[in-house]
DNA sequence: CCTCGTCTGTTCGATAATCGCACACAGGCG
DNA sequence: CGCCTGTGTGCGATTATCGAACAGACGAGG
């Protein structure tokens, strides 16, 4: 059973000002995933390194919350967790406002468009066009891909500073998906720096076989990287070079038109 | 400005297994909205009846944590918090098992199909068919819709007892959003009763003009409502007897099929 | 049927964490 | 220039939180 440390490198300046409670409370959340899907209070507690008694009362407190649910035993999240996204979502400037190019860019190229931004190890998709109106408000959960099989995340990691990339790349652990993966870092770091000259990312069945992913990143007026903007398409349409003749420029005057405003 | 009351009624049982801290900690991160994207120390203090110095630790743990950034003086959320969602998606039951469900409806019809499931006042949905496969595991985060407008609002109300759904709709406050919404709590039920008498809803312009969605209640084992499926469209490309007879036979082949399985 | 072992729910005192006051400071404005 | 509003920080008091300890529930196995 692997381990969820419950304090993982706190800064451990600013000890006066910090709320245990909040921490380990979120860890139980977190706690729970795919492989997890519904726990008892031992098994939370073990999870997240603190005792049988404690996760129980941070579950307790969470199904009065109504975050989590129980039949007095096992523990499972409910779908009032998603509120806390949803706040992010509302409140985030970025997707807001990226969210009518992207649907001119799905309008345009026919293809479906994407924000995405990086967290952590991976790719966070955070908005995409829609075809019904009232699925704007219906955003993406990120489905969290590493970032480095993603157009986007690729587009994103050649927007920081080459020293702020190797960083990232130190603390990864690539993962290949298909037999196209680029799963060595040296060949990785070549490739980030070509999309950081050219300006754009270009990624062919690194993630999924026959699919094929163009991406820009997304400047603000500081030339700091907010986010990036792709699109994704099948590879057997068309050649690689013909849609980036063709989508490359109505992402890169998105993105041109966004810089002023991020 | 709101108050966000920091304890709605809390069950005054159960004092002594109470974690404040973790409570406090999630009504700061849902005093951020739409309304509200950055906020100042006493800002979220204000609104989540704390007081500045509470909230300041609060938002200064959560900036440790990864879930806030800050430049010194105003706080806003990051994509990190999108992780709290994912959790839930990643874990829960309901959407993994429908998926495959929703990929056959979207094949079979040529419609987008969804998974809702109500919070409060809100559809959420928290499924939906996907034409790339990479894009299943990217879900829809709810776009949190007054149930009552959706036809998958409508099919899980209908899926309630009529005490419970009688209990819910007490506790509404019904806003329209077109012409068309229901929006007299007389006509919403008995168009409730009519949906729980032929175990479908349809509903059409109620949410947005030239759109419909049709939509049936996924029961377990107890005949308890655990969600509801959906289709939407368009409304000017058939009459709404001819997409019933087309889809209808779909969804609820579909609802018997997950009836012994969730 | 009984006993054992493992798991759970609950209580309670000690302790450490959290609270909010109080103070000092920064910036905007008349 | 001084007021006013809003911020960062230190500290003692308090109370909320911790985990050990106990008791009950369940199932396995003899």
């Amino acid at each position: 059973m692997k381990k969820i440390p419950a304090n993982p490198a706190v800064p451990s300046l600013e000890r006066r000002d910090w709320i245990a409670g909040l921490e380990r409370g979120l860890a139980v959340i977190e706690a729970f995933d795919d492989q997890h899907p519904r726990l008892t209070a031992s098994q939370a507690g073990a999870r997240c390194g603190m005792t049988r008694t404690a996760a129980r009362r941070y579950l307790a407190t969470l199904a009065h919350l109504g975050y989590v649910s129980t039949d007095g035993k096992l523990f499972w999240l409910t779908p009032r967790i998603l509120r806390l996204g949803h706040a992010y979502l509302e409140s985030a400037r970025l997707p807001r406002l990226v969210q009518p190019f992207l649907q001119g860019i799905a309008a345009g190229t026919h293809e479906i468009a994407y924000l995405a931004v990086l967290d952590g190890d991976d790719t966070v998709y955070i908005a995409r066009s829609g075809v019904h109106r009232q699925m704007n408000t219906g955003y993406m959960l990120g489905s969290r891909v590493q970032a480095q099989v993603t157009a986007a995340g690729m587009a994103f990691l050649a927007g920081l500073s080459e020293s702020a990339s190797d960083a990232w790349l130190a603390g990864r652990t690539l993962r290949a998906y298909t037999p196209y993966t680029i799963s060595s870092k040296e060949r990785l770091r070549s490739e980030l720096q070509r999309c950081r000259r050219q300006g754009w990312a270009l990624s062919e069945q690194q993630m999924e076989l026959n699919y094929r992913g163009l991406a820009v990143p997304l400047f603000d007026r500081n030339n700091d990287v907010q986010g990036a903007i792709s699109v994704t398409m099948p590879i057997n349409q068309e050649t690689s070079a013909d849609a980036v003749a063709r989508l490359l420029p109505v992402l890169k005057e998105a993105a041109r038109a966004l810089r002023a405003l991020i």
